[in-house]
DNA sequence: AATGCGGGGCG
DNA sequence: CGCCCAGCATT
């Protein structure tokens, strides 16, 4: 069967990480956050400082927002960050701190999805119910070769059926941890590593090499520019920042404020920024604080240190630039 | 069903 | 350069 042979692969193939160390509900859901589409060895450090920094759920709960911003600050997607720091204040005051232990319960907690919510019901309380990522699309696509968009809800159905019926004979903890493993090290995106593959007898995609097209995908990634202006003004050792809180990009994190200025002191070079669908250009202008009238705050560089930022804004200030 | 949300790494 | 990563919320 499928999922043996997965099972044995993994006990013998698994890395050490921290996450598999523990049942702790609280740890393990700090973890599946930090990894939404994110990966291990991007992820690793900051699960590292967030459970150091916040040892309990009631450390999370009592921290301040700028502060969990922070040290998220580099890993993207902050809306994360400001729902795990929502979700754990909630938790404390409405459930004691008691990290709530069923499935539907859990997918109940802000950010946290179909995926989410199964792998921490899984992991942490053993209930049977298939964790569905990027990886475990891939590897089933290929295995029973679905050529069928998998960035279709019903394609996701079918292989939803297909992981129910291999969960369904063995530890379920166990098997999540294996499939994702084995899409992660084995069964990866780009050159998957058939050769020595445990698998390769069960896989309809292998003999012709039908995975080098799966997953198939229907839609296209397009990349749209955008161009980004900001007016930095100085008065002695302090500088204008804003918290941005619309719903836009960076959404709580500070910057400096926007737009084109009619005059200024100073251009700096153009500094050009890639996302994962977006090109970001963006303008630097010292501009003369006497014509300042932006909305903001006033912060020393060792103020701004301690502050959440894009990582453009972090870059171009760490080049001492102004 | 479609779109927006970051940043990093790889071929 | 395009694609993908232990996805989710919003519309």
């Amino acid at each position: 069967m499928v999922q043996n042979r997965i099972i044995s692969w993994y006990l013998q193939n698994k890395r050490s990480l921290p996450w598999r160390n523990t049942e702790n509900p609280y740890f393990i859901w700090i973890s599946e956050i930090i990894l939404q589409q994110t990966r291990v060895a991007q992820g690793l450090p900051y699960f590292e400082r967030f459970v150091a920094q916040y040892p309990t759920i009631f450390d999370l709960a009592a921290a301040p927002e700028d502060e969990v911003l922070r040290l998220w600050q580099g890993l993207g997607y902050y809306s994360r960050g400001r729902n795990l720091h929502q979700t754990a204040k909630y938790i404390v005051e409405h459930h004691k701190g008691v990290f709530p232990n069923s499935y539907q319960e859990i997918i109940s907690l802000k950010g946290v999805g179909p995926y989410t919510a199964a792998a921490i019901a899984s992991f942490a309380f053993k209930e049977r119910i298939p964790a569905i990522d990027g990886n475990v699309l891939r590897v089933i696509s290929r295995i029973l070769r679905i050529e069928s968009p998998i960035d279709s809800p019903v394609t996701q159905k079918e292989i939803r059926n297909i992981a129910e019926e291999w969960i369904s004979t063995v530890e379920p903890d166990t098997f999540n941890q294996a499939m994702m493993e084995f899409g992660a090290i084995q069964c990866t995106p780009k050159a998957p590593l058939c050769e020595t593959c445990p698998v390769q007898v069960y896989c309809l995609s292998y003999p012709d090499k039908a995975y080098l097209n799966l997953p198939f995908k229907a839609k296209k990634t397009k990349i749209q520019e955008r161009e980004l202006y900001y007016k930095i003004y100085r008065k002695g050792n302090q500088y204008l920042l804003k918290q941005r809180k619309n719903s836009d990009i960076w959404k709580s994190l500070y910057d400096f404020p926007e737009g084109k200025p009619e005059t200024y002191l100073k251009e700096y070079p153009t500094a050009t920024h890639l996302l994962s669908h977006r090109k970001l250009q963006i303008h630097f202008y010292a501009c003369e604080p006497s014509e300042q009238a932006d909305e903001g705050t006033w912060f020393t560089l060792d103020e701004i240190e301690e502050l959440p930022k894009p990582k453009v804004i972090d870059d171009f200030i760490r080049k001492k630039l102004i």
